[in-house]
DNA sequence: TCAAAAGTGTTAGATTTACACCCATGA
DNA sequence: TCATGGGTGTAAATCTAACACTTTTGA
């Protein structure tokens, strides 16, 4: 503490919205809050940043001991810091958006943390600002799935079309025409098609698809 | 100190990219960093954030104190946060990006922080992850010009459409065509036209230009 | 008189949007 | 056999990009 003793230190926190996708929906991880203050409201999952860790790595630690998953897509959504925003203490905090394949996701993790998953449109008064990072998280995240390979994060690893165009109508909010998404689909070389069929969604079956990374690489040209 | 006492506190500073446009280039605003550590390094202005006031709050006030100038168009940038960013302490530092229009900026006060206009295209090393922040205001505001009316602000109330152009050219980094341009302006009502002739920029002289906020509030479509 | 910047329209090509029917299958 | 979701192409409309010459005037 040598060189800035005069100045204010803050508590610095985490904040992650999990962002998933089941029965077309979006939907956002959120829990009843385990601490004072504000025990038991709704509120996203964080952790305090503590002195030997970077914010993203931080970041990465709180969403890694949720879900138990690692190398899971993940970006900043900004720092929020009014200065009554923790109505315990003064805390600065950084929020986070990720994405995870729900189905990855192991139950007893999600009902160890006593975490819900609830569509993006019926979300309750969170917690603090955390209403205000899931608006700043999914705003920056509509921008990002029209132009980055980003949705098959959400998405198991073999998926339909009808799945890819129902995660990208929820997400953005509207739909959009079948026959004109699968046009723009069928131009980006690294979703493949398979010759498996899923079975599950209709009588007739669906071709599975696959997002091939590699292709991706060479001509990462991704446009929705 | 009551709720979160076992969890590490952080200084946190801002630091401000302030952009300005002059001679068709659009600069950044450094200079000599006065304290230890990095004294005398190349670095963007900033302060630390102090404890009755809001992250954004010191940003302005920051922005302030630098230009002597308020209410200028600011945006954070983001929170950056590596262990060893700042080569004294564990600092977390939040970026702001601001414009200012360079003819309302007093040169006394510029001298008086020591700070010079350096083109986008020509940033030395820059303290600590300075650079880094730079970068990542710049791709920001790019993302902005295209949608939102900001360019006014980096901007005489009073411009010509060459003005206007070569702003735009500086930001996005590429030429554009002059009767595209051109044409895409006179489709938005609220960049209006004065019948006040700018005789600096050529002999024939240009029309000036001025944006109009009513206006764009009834009907906000601004796209270049 | 000429150099320098201002100002102005048209056309071809590319992109986007709207739109409707047949297919395969399990219940 | 029929209800359900899967799959497919074309044409009109819109948007974008390319392009060159005339005007004005101060030096």
């Amino acid at each position: 503490m040598t060189y800035y003793k005069e100045y204010s230190q803050f508590w610095v926190s985490v904040d992650v919205i999990i962002f998933g996708f089941d029965e077309s929906k979006l939907k956002v991880l959120i829990g009843r809050r385990q601490m004072d203050p504000g025990r038991g409201e709704w509120s996203l999952y964080g952790g305090f940043v503590s002195a030997n860790e970077s914010i993203d790595e931080a970041a990465e630690h709180t969403l890694e001991k949720l879900t138990g998953l690692s190398n899971l897509y993940m970006r900043q959504v900004g720092a929020f810091g009014a200065v009554d925003r923790d109505p315990g203490e003064r805390v600065i905090s950084v929020a986070y958006y990720a994405l995870i394949n729900v189905k990855d996701y192991d139950e007893k993790q999600r009902e160890k943390y006593g975490l819900e998953w609830v569509d993006i449109n019926k979300i309750p008064t969170l917690y603090s600002d955390h209403n205000l990072m899931v608006e700043q998280a999914l705003k920056k995240m509509r921008q990002k799935i029209k132009t980055e390979p980003i949705s098959f994060r959400l998405l198991p690893s073999l998926f339909t079309l009808t799945q890819l165009q129902r995660l990208y109508e929820a997400v953005i909010g509207e739909e959009v025409d079948k026959r004109n998404f699968r046009k723009r689909i069928k131009e980006m070389d690294f979703i493949e098609k398979t010759n498996l069929i899923d079975k599950k969604s209709s009588k007739r079956g669906a071709a599975l698809y696959r997002f091939n990374n590699k292709v991706y690489n060479e001509d990462p040209n991704f446009k929705l």
